[in-house]
DNA sequence: TTGTAGGCGTTATCAG
DNA sequence: CTGATAACGCCTACAA
């Protein structure tokens, strides 16, 4: 029964991955850790976690305060932004690194392509003839997190590249919440002339959607109808069309790259894409 | 920037606490971790993240093949089995130890009072006038996993002691889980005498069980009501009558009794009793 | 093959 | 109070 501080000291290695998630109490933030989790157990690699749930979190982490590079060799970054000078200062750190939800040249990644995931539902909404469409994405001034700009922007260029890009009143900040969701869906529906559908860059924003269009008595689809992210485990409870990801495996592969990267650090990255599906239910 | 593998040693102490839940990707779980993880990451205190999703990891675990306890310097078990003997052991470890959801003379902990929790929901069904109560319960077989048994019990008890204690076939296991939950409340309406009301060990389980029954065109609360526990997220949007805890304050309790013990490693162990509380919405 | 000395980068102690 | 020095416990390279 060896003293795995001292081994560490002794070998330089430390046997340990940092995964960093802006939050942890939610869907998908979980699937992806538990799947990096279930893979690093396998292997005998600790989990470390962190979670930088705010900008100023993101720069103190980044800045490195806690010198958080020597307490593990290895760091799954979920959904963090990294600005290119940062991702340099990383890759100098020497610490290898996997991002999970952006691309970064210099850095091994797994991603789902987030135009082409947007654009199964942008075109999905097009093509059952709606032509206002809102949208409830992240709070724009949540810099530390990446992924809703990019779904976002996918699903704008969608509807632009057919002419139908979404007045600025038709986004609305859900705050990847249910209660948010909620709210975001009544500011749309108070509109003079709100939407005819709606596509929500998480599940569980939609399901607050939706409790609010029932809540006002109308009808899902006909009213309004909502398209999800995510396929949620309560996305079939919700009937509620949505582009699926398989997130666990996400979680999975990123665990895989970075046990790689570990044993060998001299390998170039290796950018993984993770495929999604519009899985319609009644919702949309 | 000094490196803390070298301090770790020279130090004795590794600033780290564990954490070992049953399994991950679930609602409570993820709310108690993002809990501890707030407390921990505002005393710069690491966070170990272990699941131990069945019993032969528990064993695999508590064996120690792996070392934890030189990986950090407090664990903070959630839910996880402890045998008298175990405990011992985990004492003579010299870390401090932090249990979650069951109790030991030996440890601090934070619980609920399970069958205080679980008689809420037994004389609310009563009090509608329910004789014929169905229960949604854990996986008996799922040793690891301390919760459920308690929870049920309390149940049971507060059942029996009306003289109304549930007979075995109204017992079903929905492991924890939507689509367990769907499955076992399939089973109670298919027996010849299905119950009248239905009592979800976790609100997860009773998503599933509401979706089941609405799918048979059933009518909540008049044919078949039902309770749920925890006041998951998504409660208000089922409408579903539950028990409620607040599940992030637990985390957070946890985390600073644990960060206490770490400081102070002579004080006896406390224990922290959490409320619940019942919420009556329109399920039960 | 088996054994041993040196060093990993701190902390903490003990002289000065 | 300041500054040198001995652990901390293991890994690894080198020697026997």
């Amino acid at each position: 029964v060896a003293n795995p501080t001292a081994a560490r000291l002794a070998a330089g290695r430390t046997g340990t991955v940092a995964v960093v998630v802006p939050v942890f109490d939610s869907w998908y933030f979980a699937k992806v850790v538990a799947g990096v989790e279930a893979v690093l157990k396998e292997r005998a690699v600790d989990l470390l976690l962190y979670a930088v749930d705010s900008e100023a979190a993101r720069q103190a982490f980044l800045a490195g305060r806690g010198a958080w590079w020597q307490r593990g060799d290895a760091l799954i970054m979920v959904d963090v932004r990294l600005t290119d000078s940062e991702s340099e200062r990383l890759a100098r750190s020497g610490s290898r690194i996997v991002t999970i939800g952006s691309r970064t040249s210099i850095f091994s990644s797994v991603c789902l392509d987030e135009e082409r995931a947007a654009a199964l539902a942008a075109d999905h909404l097009m093509r059952r003839g709606h032509r206002r469409i809102g949208v409830l994405a992240g709070d724009p001034h949540a810099l530390h997190f990446t992924v809703p700009a990019l779904r976002l922007g996918g699903f704008c260029d969608a509807l632009d590249r057919v002419g139908r890009l979404p007045a600025p009143e038709l986004i609305r900040s859900g705050g990847f919440s249910v209660d948010g969701g909620r709210d975001a869906m009544a500011n749309l529906l108070d509109l003079d002339e709100p939407p005819t559908a709606v596509f929500c860059l998480s599940d569980e924003m939609a399901f607050g959607a939706l409790d609010e269009i029932r809540h006002r008595g109308l009808r899902v689809p006909d009213d309004v109808a909502v398209v999800g992210f995510d396929n949620h485990d309560l996305a079939p409870l919700f009937d509620l069309t949505t582009v699926g990801q398989d997130v666990e495996s996400i979680g999975a592969m990123a665990g895989r790259l970075v046990v790689q990267a570990m044993h060998n650090p001299s390998e170039p990255p290796e950018h993984v894409n993770t495929p999604t599906t519009l899985v319609v239910r009644g919702s949309a």
